[in-house]
RNA sequence: GCGGACGUGGCGGAACUGGUAUACGCAACAGACUUAAAAUCUGUCGCCCGUAAGGGAUUGAGGGUUCAAAUCCCUCCGUCCGCACCA
């Protein structure tokens, strides 16, 4: 018996693999089903750690498990790989964008080869390859024809370190999502993807999508925050105003119509175009703009920014009531990047307007009854009611519910041309400039005479210049004279091209269509090719992308189809989504408060040192892999050490997929052991496979039993996404086999074939191992093209069954019965059974509950 | 503040539609082999009482529904995540 040797057996069986083609996808549609399983593609950023491999490897055991079941499967891997890393890594090393990209490829592919993954490596991409980034230009001037695509000035949102704006969705708390720099406020002429085109299809579209976690939904759901409200204009009192600001009155957005008679004033942002107007020629309220804009925009600092406002001294009248003047005043509270940057106060029914009333001295009239509330007594102290009621004070709306007096009041509106229903939403259009070098050109050109205009098709790609220098800041392409001066195609006068690029979320908004068939050099992809395997069956990835790329990715699905690009009428890119959780490690710290790498780290006598110093360490968090924090276990270094299936099995074990897992070296000394277990349970087999089992002895019967029990279950638990419970089963398993011994030839055969549904069940985790063990037993060809196992359903069902017996709800013995027992069969057992008549002394039975071949319960007092 | 998820031994976790709670792994302890250690193997192992047989309490806390609750309902506590003056 030998110890089994990944270093040695790992790379035999990925030539193996290799040679065979086991994994490539059919380039024409077969009469087995297709299956799309697909890792959110990585950025290429260096080398590849443990944490990472643990998305893969999911991936990796339903792609096998998938094609053992019989499907034709897509399974690629590519490169996100432009990105911001690639010029800091310029600027800090002197080493172009481009080669620093294509080497951690080069590195990070060699890396995922030897994990043993079932890749595709056919279909690779690169979203920096012109041959990629062109047909990303051709989309981006399709949306641009079909009108997706905008150009305007606005107030974006700018990260000081990295040097770009950002989309929104880019901001969390206030900073950018990569810099973590907080993001200021500027004013610049930037691109947009019209994506709120497509709110109501995006919001619509996640009640279809059955098979993505909840939560994904339910943050996409708020991210794009559809309100059902009114737009209501107030009209100005004084007609002057009406040439003064350029408009009839100030429309405001508002759910609440009902509450319309309870309005005591208006208030417009501090930016508001009004608000901007007056500031002009008022020092105050100058002066308060000022102060607002300057406020922080953190989460606590807008949670503790008290209510402040300024009259603007400008007064409107009420749309149901034109004797009815309010005043219109200014205030910090309101967003002018929400709604219409205005609202109504109505204080009795919104808290916000309750506090700025209090403050300033403004009317409180309730107008909504609480239900139950009298009337007469019903009054709003400092707490506004916001939930529903029975409308009051408020002349034709009374006595209506909250909900009538809503449609009633829309209604009014609209009789008056004052105002109509509305639907506001909070998700903006994506901001998808970028002031940076690596990423895809915006095919368009400047032209004083002409505008914008649209790169030719046929000059497509606009490619990115290799001669740039990263010595000075600012966007290397706007210092490009070479690069920047053109002609312009529509009036050949001299022009400009637009030095901005993509955000980096427009390539992976579409490359899972350009796996389904890489080869097309004319058009991003086959319609046909991507139509057979579009929607993505299964997709893996982490969780923080919960809103930005999925919600990109569907928006450009929609809008391909619209384009006629795709015909994917659903819009949807996937139909099944799993978030995984990370992998975790302790974090160290040495005395000088620098991070250390578990590398650097060594037990001694149970105090952990820094190896080169010999210092203490100060042992941190248990927090996710990252570089920053050094707590990253190299991958090539397990591989060494343990072998890719020990890396895939170890990720895989312990905690549920969904959930983080936390490295531990005792951890990973398991799975060794256990790898090597499992091997010699197989090396140390002494029948032949494929023997007659007649006569099998029962303890043989049991084993039998026991695999089959075994591959229901891991097949339950891989469909279910449940890997931690599937290795536990394989635990199980292998405890089993190691406790037995065959009494004949036929319990020889009998554990031949547990042994060959062993291999077969840990070959999506194991697939080296699985090889090893599959030649070493003898069986044909090799297990990665073998069908996946069934269990024999005879088998499944036991003769008799094991209940518990209760008295009063507590478990006080247990019977063993045929299966299918009666009731009054059980009942019997289960009263003659020593540890329960013990129990019952001196009680009567009441009532006994029989499930049959479940439970007895025996209610006794 | 709003919305959501979760809370089970020393640790990670299992328990499918309510039906034997603590599977499996880690750690720990004892033993075998060994000059010794490592590795490997065997056994013990949630808590309390008890030498044991056996008994008792137990799934964050409290209450409820039920013959039966980790699982369903209510209240509270805690942890994590998302959004955050969204009119």
């Amino acid at each position: 018996m030998s110890r089994y040797n990944p270093r040695e057996a790992e790379p035999r069986w990925q030539s193996v693999w290799a040679d065979q083609g086991v994994d490539h996808a059919a380039r024409e549609a077969t009469d087995r089903p297709k299956y799309y399983v697909l890792e959110m593609f990585p950025y290429p950023s260096g080398k590849i750690h443990v944490g990472h491999s643990r998305n893969y490897a999911m991936g990796d055991v339903v792609a096998r498990y998938k094609r053992a079941k019989g499907f034709d499967v897509l399974h690629p891997m590519g490169w996100d790989a432009f990105g911001l890393p690639a010029e800091n890594a310029a600027r800090e090393r002197n080493v172009h964008p481009r080669d620093w990209t294509l080497k951690n490829i080069e590195v990070m592919r060699g890396q995922l080869k030897r994990l043993g993954l079932a890749l595709d490596w056919d279909r690779e991409i690169a979203t920096c390859e012109p041959d990629y980034y062109k047909h990303q230009q051709a989309i981006f001037l399709k949306f641009l024809e079909k009108g997706l695509v905008e150009r305007r000035k606005a107030k974006v949102n700018w990260d000081p370190v990295d040097n770009t704006v950002l989309a929104n969705e880019q901001v969390i708390d206030g900073k950018g999502w990569r810099s973590g720099a907080p993001v200021v406020q500027r004013e610049l002429d930037q691109w947009f993807l019209k994506i709120t085109d497509y709110a109501d299809s995006l919001l619509d579209g996640l009640d279809q999508l059955d098979r993505w976690p909840d939560k994904v939904r339910l943050m996409q759901a708020n991210w794009i925050g559809r309100s059902r409200g009114a737009h209501v204009t107030f009209p100005f009192a004084d007609p002057a105003d009406r040439d003064r600001f350029g408009c009839e009155g100030i429309t405001v957005f508002t759910t609440r119509p009902d509450t319309l008679f309870g309005a005591s004033f208006l208030a417009l942002a501090s930016d508001h175009a009004i608000t901007t107007a007056l500031a002009a020629d008022d020092p105050l309220i100058g002066k308060f703009a000022r102060d607002c804009a300057a406020s922080g925009t953190t989460a606590e600092e807008i949670e503790k920014a008290p209510k402040k406002g300024i009259d603007l001294d400008v007064k409107v009248l009420h749309p149901f009531d034109p004797d009815w003047e309010l005043p219109v005043w200014s205030a910090n509270f309101v967003l002018s990047s929400y709604g219409t940057g205005a609202i109504f106060g109505s204080p009795a029914g919104d808290q916000r307007d309750l506090e700025f009333s209090r403050k300033y001295d403004l009317p409180v009239t309730p107008v909504v009854l609480p239900p139950g509330a009298d009337a007469a007594t019903h009054s709003i102290d400092d707490e506004a009611w916001t939930g529903p009621g029975t409308i009051y004070n408020s002349r034709f709306l009374d006595g209506l519910s909250t909900e009538a007096a809503i449609e009633r009041a829309i209604q009014e509106l609209e009789k008056r041309k004052l105002g109509h229903g509305a639907t506001n939403y909070r998700l903006r259009d994506w901001l998808v400039s970028r002031q940076r070098y690596w990423g895809c050109p915006i095919p368009v050109i400047h032209c004083d005479s002409c505008g914008a205009v649209p790169v030719p098709e046929d000059q497509l790609p606009v490619e990115l210049p290799r001669d740039v220098t990263f010595d000075t800041p600012g966007n290397p392409l706007d210092r490009h004279e070479g690069w920047r001066h053109v002609d312009c195609p529509k009036c050949g006068q001299p022009a400009k091209r637009e030095t901005d690029t993509l955000d980096t979320f427009v390539c992976s908004s579409w490359y899972f269509l350009r796996f389904a068939s890489p080869w097309p050099e004319d058009k991003p992809f086959d319609p046909a090719e991507a139509q057979r395997w579009m929607p993505v069956d299964q997709y893996v990835g982490g969780i923080e992308h919960a809103i930005l790329h999925l919600l990109y990715a569907r928006f450009f699905t929609r809008a391909l189809h619209d384009c006629g690009l795709i015909d994917l009428p659903s819009g949807e890119p996937f139909a099944g989504l799993f978030t995984q959780g990370m992998v975790t490690h302790e974090t160290y710290k040495s005395e000088t408060g620098k991070w250390l790498a578990p590398t650097e780290v060594e037990d001694r006598d149970g105090q952990l040192i820094e190896i080169e110093t010999g210092r203490p360490v100060t042992v941190g968090a248990i927090e996710k892999m990252s570089k920053s924090k050094k707590n990253v276990v190299d991958l090539d270094d397990f591989i060494d050490t343990y072998g890719a299936d020990a890396a895939r099995w170890f990720v895989l074990s312990d905690s549920p997929p969904e959930r983080d897992v936390e490295y531990t070296d005792g951890g990973v000394d398991g799975v060794w052991r256990f790898v090597q277990r499992l091997w010699s349970v197989v090396d140390g087999f002494e029948g032949t496979s494929g023997g007659d089992m007649n006569g099998v002895s029962p303890e043989g019967l049991e084993l039998r039993k026991t695999a089959h029990r075994t591959v229901r279950d891991v097949t339950e638990a891989i469909e279910g996404f449940r890997f931690n419970s599937a290795v536990a089963k394989v635990h199980d398993f292998v405890n089993a086999l190691r406790k037995f011994l065959p009494a004949n030839e036929a319990d020889k055969a009998a554990q031949g074939e547990s042994l060959r549904l062993l291999t077969q069940l840990i070959s999506p985790f194991m697939p080296h191992l699985a090889e090893a063990c599959w030649e070493r037993l003898g069986q044909d060809g090799i297990v990665a093209a073998a069908a996946w196992p069934e269990a024999d359903p005879a088998l499944l069902i036991d003769n008799t069954v094991i209940l518990a017996v209760q008295v009063n709800g507590k478990r006080r013995g247990e019977i063993e019965l045929p299966k299918g027992a009666d009731r009054d069969m059980a009942e019997k057992a289960a009263l003659d059974d020593p540890g329960v008549a013990r129990s019952l002394e001196g009680l009567n039975v009441r009532k006994v509950i029989v499930v049959p071949d479940r439970i007895v319960n025996i209610v006794a007092g």
